[in-house]
Order: C-alpha cells, then structure tokens, then sequence
RNA sequence: GGGCCGCUAGCUCAUCGGGUAGAGCAGGGGACUUUUAAUCCCAAGGUGGCGAGAUCGAGACUCGCGCGGCCCA
C-alpha cells in the first residue's frame, strides 16, 4: 500500500552539506532523519545493504544492516528508480561515506520502466526529448540546465523590478497578430466565430500599456512562430519585451549589456564566459557600430541605403542573393548584411541604424529619415534581441502598415497586418520610449553554453510518432 | 526543401566478403557483514524502425516510407 503522504524533515542537499566536513569513519551523528527520493543505485551485499538515493538537490548513501532495518529483505529487492521514504540516521560509514542508516522505510512509487544504463544513462535523442522526465533522471545536463533557467528568468524579474519595471500579461490570442516578421498560427473561437491567432509578440499591447501610463512595463511570456525547426528555432519560444517611457536606444544598449552582464555573474560568476570553446568577454560596455560600418569592415563593400537600387542590387547579384522585384534598396541592403557580414560577427556588439523599410515599427533616424534608431545585438554570433527607439507618429506608423500591405499583397506571408486599434492608440499619445525584446531560450544557451535550443526548452516541439508527415 | 549519417534486447553498444544475432547494464533467481558503476553464479530476454525488391539464403545489398541527428538553403 502507497501511503498518501511522507513527511520530510530535511533534504539530502542539506544533509549532504551540513555534514559535507564532519564525522569520522564509522561515527555516527545521533541525528535521526526522515528523507525521500529515488533509489538510483543499489549495491546489497548479504546482510548488509548500501543503496544510493537521489533527489531533487542532492544524493546520498543509504546503509542498511539486516539486524536493524525493518523489511530488509524488500529493501535488497528494490528496483533501481523506485521512490522509497527513508527515516534514519546520519552517519559515516567504515569507508569513509555520508550516508543515512535505515531504520524503517516506505515505498513511494515503483518504477515499472527503468532509467536507462546506469552508467551511461541515455543519449537516444528521441527518448531525451519526448520523455524528457527520465533524460533529467538519468543525465545530470539537463538538470542543470533547467534550474540555470529557471534562476536566469527569476534574476530577470527582480533586475527589472528594482529598476522600477512593472510586469504585466497581455493577451496570447490576437485579433491581428504583431509586432514581429513572422507567420502566425491561426486558431478559431467558437462563440465569437472568428478566427484568431496565437501572439507572434506582445510588443503593440504593450505599447498601448505605455500609452495608458505604464512608463515602465515588462513581460516575459511565450510566443508563437509557424516556422520550421532547427537548433536554433522552437514554435513556441520565450521572449522578454521591456518598454521605458523617455528613454532611447542608446538607453536600453546600457540596460541590456547591464542586464546580461550581472545575469552572467549570477550564474557563471563572471562575465568572461566561454560558449562553443570561444571565448566571450560581455563586460560593458559592449561595442556599438552601425550596419553601414560593418558591411565595409567585414565585407569592404562602402553601401548605405542612399546608394541607388540598381548597384545594390548587383551588388547582391555578385553574391548570389535572390532578390525579389517589390525589394526597395532598404530591404537589399539587409540582404547583402545578413548574407555577408552578419554571420562573421561573434560580439558581444550591437548592431544599429537599420533600414526604415525593414522596421515599420521603429522611429526614424533623427540623422537620417531611411534609417531607424534600432538594433540588434549579436553574442556569440547570434541575434540575442532587437530593440529600438518607438515610433510614436500615427501618421507615419499608418504609412509604415500601408508599405507592409504592400508586400504582404506581393506574397510575403510574415510582413505585418495593418492595426487600427494600435494606431487609435499612438492617436491618444504615445511619448518617446525604446522598446527591447530578448530571446529567452538564446539566452538560456549562451549562459550555460548549450548549442541547441531543445536542451534548453524542456519539451521541445516533436513530429509525433505514428503519424505521416506531408 | 537538399545532402550526409543513424535506427539491432528495457538502456548503452557489438557482430558481417550476405548463411536467420552477442556483450555490459537493467529486470528475474541465488551467494555474500563495509560497498562506491560492488562482486560472483544461474536462467530468461530480439517480427534487427516499417514496407517492398534482387538472391538458394538479408539485420547486412537495392528502392520507398517513417522518426531522429548533423550540415546547407
């Protein structure tokens, strides 16, 4: 009979570290403990017994002696993997090991299945991620990997937080999706009978927040890309949008490398970090440049997007880039930066002054009316964000979703849906603020050097088995 | 979407110039009073991802499909 109960009275990783430098071999403590967790190793040996249990923070020795363990001979029969309540003593073994003296026991749970080689664990992928629960079982990686996350969103929270950010939850089904360049999915509600779709960001609703008072406003949450998949892409991912009323760019380029870098001494305990056996200094400040610079560092090619529309486009022709007919210099001039520049960038940099064309919802370069006040920032050779100075002009952001109708109607599917209902609201007034957004699950990669985004999201999206694909 | 690779016992992996499979661990049985992946003995365990094809004969060769991995677009 499982007991609906079992009362703890510590952990394994307390026992573990109150007694980590105390006892000698073969002393006891005369510290009873009650403890619970799986049995991951079993080691009987005639009357006596050695097990190892393993629970969420820890791991520990049990020992057992025939003479005085109740149900000894069911505790020699465990299976490995079964959850056992465990009340006893904290001692030392003969040989030198922590461990707790069994002096009753409780079965918490059998495991039918086992938890794999228990040398090698498991590494057949499918299993790691379409059972995830035995992956954090068998495999320490994981784990880890998890609780770094869970404390990398929680540190997020009070850094914004005690810079005076106010979180809040915006809607995930959207009557018009926005706020980013990408195919939405699209479900239906019944009783309104109309179709909806799943956030692609948050970022209009959140402005809106601004908009009503918010001057400080953040959120983390999930949202949803009908895109394929990658090591670097999921569907669902999580994203970190923070809005600041009378701030900048340049403003949140401060914030984030502040951001990151003491996120980095949180978890790493230092902000030189090494990812993919490169190493990585995010001490601020990070260095800042514009696109146009990079294209004639990188690439030697001296552009901008005042250079004519036919030698961009030739240009990108000698580099093989496919360029559509509806393309304006802007959007070539991206091309020819993603294509040859941008995959040469390590960082930590940030990239800055895009093409208006390409951000219809960042405010114009106060220098240059074809750029934006926008960037990104790339670290460890990936996009990590995209932040920009807002636009706040509702007849200019009406002309920006009339741009993108355009292409949408020139058969790009990601390009952006006209909004009346945000721009009604940049109507009431919207004051100068900059807007940041960052990956989550990027981040989670970088700061624990994980390669592929499945390792970083608990249960990644899967082809289910059994079923064809198209 | 394209290329390459993988799929063999519950787990991790072997085998071969084509002759219907083998080990360790787990699971079952037994021995063992200080183990650390305990050790030792015994027994059991497989529609070789799925489906076709050539062959006297295929897990191995050919083709298709499925799922996954890596690289590329």
């Amino acid at each position: 009979m499982i007991p609906y109960k079992f009362e703890t009275t510590t952990s394994i990783g307390d026992i573990v570290e109150k007694y980590q430098d105390k006892l000698e071999a073969g002393e006891n403590s005369g510290e009873v403990v009650s403890i619970a967790g799986r049995l991951m190793l079993s080691r009987p040996q005639g009357k006596l017994f050695f097990g190892t249990l393993e629970s969420w923070n820890g791991k520990i020795q049990l020992f057992a002696l025939e003479k005085t363990a109740a149900n000894f001979e069911e505790l020699v029969k465990l299976s490995l993997g079964d959850w056992i309540g465990v009340h006893g003593e904290v001692v030392r073994t003969k040989r030198g090991e922590l461990s707790v003296q069994v002096e009753s026991w409780e079965l918490l749970a059998q495991a039918r299945r086992g938890f794999g080689d228990k040398w090698k664990g498991i590494s057949d992928p499918e299993l790691r991620f379409r059972h995830r629960e035995v992956d954090l079982w068998a495999n320490e990686a994981p784990r880890e990997v998890a609780l770094k996350r869970a404390r990398i969103i929680s540190f997020i929270r009070r850094f914004l937080e005690k810079d005076g950010f106010v979180e809040v939850e915006t809607p995930v089904l959207h009557p018009i999706p926005g706020g980013a360049h990408a195919e939405p999915f699209t479900t239906h509600h019944r009783a309104l009978d109309m179709d909806l779709y799943l956030r692609i960001a948050p970022e209009l609703y959140l402005k809106r927040l601004v908009v009503g008072g918010f001057e400080k406003v953040f959120e983390i949450g999930r949202v949803f890309r009908n895109e394929g998949l990658s090591t670097r892409h999921n569907p669902e991912f999580t994203l970190l949008e923070l809005y600041q009323a009378y701030a900048d760019y340049r403003d949140l380029m401060v914030l984030m490398e502040n951001l990151v870098a003491n996120l980095s001494i949180e978890i790493n305990g230092t902000t030189k970090i090494s990812y993919g056996g490169r190493e990585l200094d995010l001490t601020p400040p990070w260095r800042r440049a514009t696109m146009v610079e990079l294209i004639e560092e990188v690439a030697g090619l001296t552009v901008s997007v005042h250079t004519p529309l036919d030698q961009l486009r030739s240009i990108a022709e000698n580099f093989n880039i496919p360029v559509n007919e509806s393309w304006g210099s802007g959007k070539v001039l991206l091309e020819i930066y993603e294509k040859t520049t941008e995959s040469a960038l390590f960082g930590p940099i940030f990239v800055c002054d895009y093409p208006a064309e390409v951000s219809p919802l960042a405010r114009k370069h106060r220098d240059d009316p074809l750029l934006v006040e926008r960037f990104e920032p790339i670290v460890a050779g990936r996009e990590l964000g995209n932040c920009f100075s807002e636009l706040i002009d509702p007849d200019d952001q009406r002309e920006r979703f009339e741009a993108q109708a355009q292409e949408r109607a020139a058969g790009d599917d990601e390009a952006m849906m006209l909004d009346e209902n945000y721009l009604q609201a940049l109507e009431y007034g919207l004051p100068p603020t900059a807007g940041l957004g960052i990956g989550i699950d990027r981040l989670v990669m970088l700061l624990t050097d994980t390669p592929t985004i499945r390792d970083v999201v608990l249960f990644p999206t899967l082809r289910p088995l059994g079923q064809s694909g198209s």
